[in-house]
DNA sequence: CATTCATTAATAGTATTACTATTATATTTG
DNA sequence: CAAATATAATAGTAATACTATTAATGAATG
C-alpha cells in the first residue's frame, strides 16, 4: 500500500502530556514499545526508558503518569489501528462471509509488515498484544478504569466484526461472544505456539491458526 | 456427593515445604486464596498473608520462595482437582458426545459448591483462575517454568479433553486448540460478563457461556 | 529429665520500584 | 528581549520483595 498522510488519534484522557506533540513524546513511545517486547512489563520501568532514550526518568512521568496507563496508551492506538484496517480491507465488500475472513486473517495473523505510522513498530506492538494486553484489564481498578473508556477502541473492534457477524446470520445469538472468543483465543495460540506448545496444535504452522477460527466461525454460524 | 478421603497430590517442586504437612502451611493455602480474591493479585503479600494468619512474613516464606510460585501452586491444585472431577464425572459414559458436554459444563460454568477438600474454597479458587491464571504464564520465565513442570496438571486436563474429542471425530486436527479456545474463552467471557459487558453476550445469564460453547464445539466438529 | 532438633516468630536490613518534589537549564513563543 | 514552557538532574519517600539473624517454642529421643 503507497504511504498515507495518517495519525491514529488517541483520547486524551490516556496521557496526562500528548506523546505525539513531542519528539521526547514519540521517542518514549517508540522505545517503550522495544523495552516491553524485550524486559516483559513486568520488568520493565521508566527508570529505564528514560535511561535507554537518553533522557530522565521524571521527563517520562510528564506523558504518563504510571506504566500501567502507557500500556493502555499503547493497546488503544493498536485497536484504533486494528479498526482502521479492518474498515478499508472490507470497504467495498458486499458479501458477509468475505468481510468476516477478511477480519479474521487480520486479528489472527502474526503482524507482517511495518505501515505509514512511522515511529511506531507494529510488529512488535503486536507481540505486545499477544503477551501483555490482558494485563491491561486483569487488574482490580478494571471497573473505575473501563468507566474512563480505557477499553473502549478494543470494544469498537469486536463490535465492528459482531456486525458482520450478524450480516452474515442475523438470528446469532452471541455475536460479541463469538469474536472475543476468537481475539483472545488467536491471541492464546500464538502464545502458546511459542512457549505451550502441548496447548495448541499450531507449532507446523501460523497457517492453522487461520483456518481453525475461519472454520469455528463459519460453522458456529450456520 | 457423599465425603472421600481424597487429597490432591502437587507436585514437590512446586513448593519449598509442603503446605499440606502442618496446620500453618494449611493455613497458608487458604488464607492466600481468599487474600487474592479481596485484593488481587497484585496487591497481595507475604506480609499482608502473614499478618492475616497471625503468623510472620518469613514463615510463609519458609513454604513458598515467592507470591509467583504460591500461585503456580493454586493453579495446579485447581487443574488437578477439575482433572479429577472430568474423570470422574465422565466415568462409565460411552457416548463422546456426552463426554465433551460433561467436561464443557465443569471447564466453563463458575464453581458452584465446595468439595472434599477441607481447607480449600473451590468456589474463590475458581475466581482466581478467572482473573488471575493467566498471570501464571504470561511472563518472561514462562519456558524455563515450562521445562521445571509448572504447568503440567493444566496440559493433562487440555489433553483429557482433547482425546474426547478425538473419540468424537477422529479426523480434527486441531483438538488441543479446540479445548484451550473454550477454557480460556469461557474464563475470559466469564470475567467480560463482570466487568467489560461490552465483550460478551451472557450478561443475561450464566447459562449462554455453557449453550454457546457446547454449540461451539459440536458444529466446529461436524 | 535434659538435649537436640525442627519449626516458627520477631526483628532488622537491603536493593529496587514507583513514584513526588525541587531546582537548574534549555528552548520556544509573543 | 522577556516570559513561558519543556526538559534534565538530583534528591528523597514509602512500599515491596526479599535475606539474614536471633530468639522462643515444642516435640522427639537418648
Amino acid at each position: 500500500m503507497e504511504k498515507l498522510n495518517l495519525q491514529i488519534k488517541v483520547s486524551p484522557s490516556l496521557y496526562t502530556k500528548d506523546p505525539e506533540s513531542s519528539e521526547l513524546g514519540r521517542q518514549i513511545i517508540s522505545k517503550s514499545i522495544e523495552l516491553i517486547v524485550d524486559l516483559g512489563f513486568e520488568s520493565f520501568t521508566f527508570k529505564k526508558l528514560g535511561t535507554a532514550i537518553g533522557s530522565n526518568e521524571s521527563s517520562v512521568y510528564r506523558y504518563f503518569s504510571n506504566k500501567h496507563t502507557l500500556l493502555i496508551y499503547l493497546v488503544n492506538w493498536y485497536w484504533s489501528w486494528m479498526d482502521y484496517r479492518i474498515v478499508v480491507g472490507t470497504n467495498n465488500m458486499t458479501c458477509a462471509e468475505s468481510k468476516i475472513k477478511t477480519a479474521i486473517k487480520m486479528l489472527v495473523s502474526e503482524v507482517k509488515q511495518d505501515s505509514n505510522f512511522s515511529y511506531i513498530n507494529e510488529i512488535l506492538l503486536n507481540k505486545i498484544i499477544v503477551t501483555e494486553s490482558s494485563k491491561a484489564y486483569h487488574n482490580v481498578d478494571v471497573d473505575v478504569e473501563n468507566e474512563k473508556g480505557f477499553f473502549k477502541t478494543y470494544k469498537q473492534v469486536v463490535q465492528r466484526v459482531s456486525n458482520f457477524i450478524l450480516e452474515y446470520n442475523a438470528d446469532f445469538e452471541f455475536p460479541h461472544m463469538l469474536v472475543s472468543t476468537v481475539i483472545e483465543g488467536a491471541h492464546n495460540q500464538r502464545f502458546f505456539a511459542e512457549h505451550l506448545p502441548a496447548l495448541t496444535d499450531c507449532d507446523k504452522g501460523q497457517n492453522n491458526i487461520i483456518r481453525f477460527y475461519n472454520n469455528l466461525v463459519l460453522k458456529t454460524l450456520t
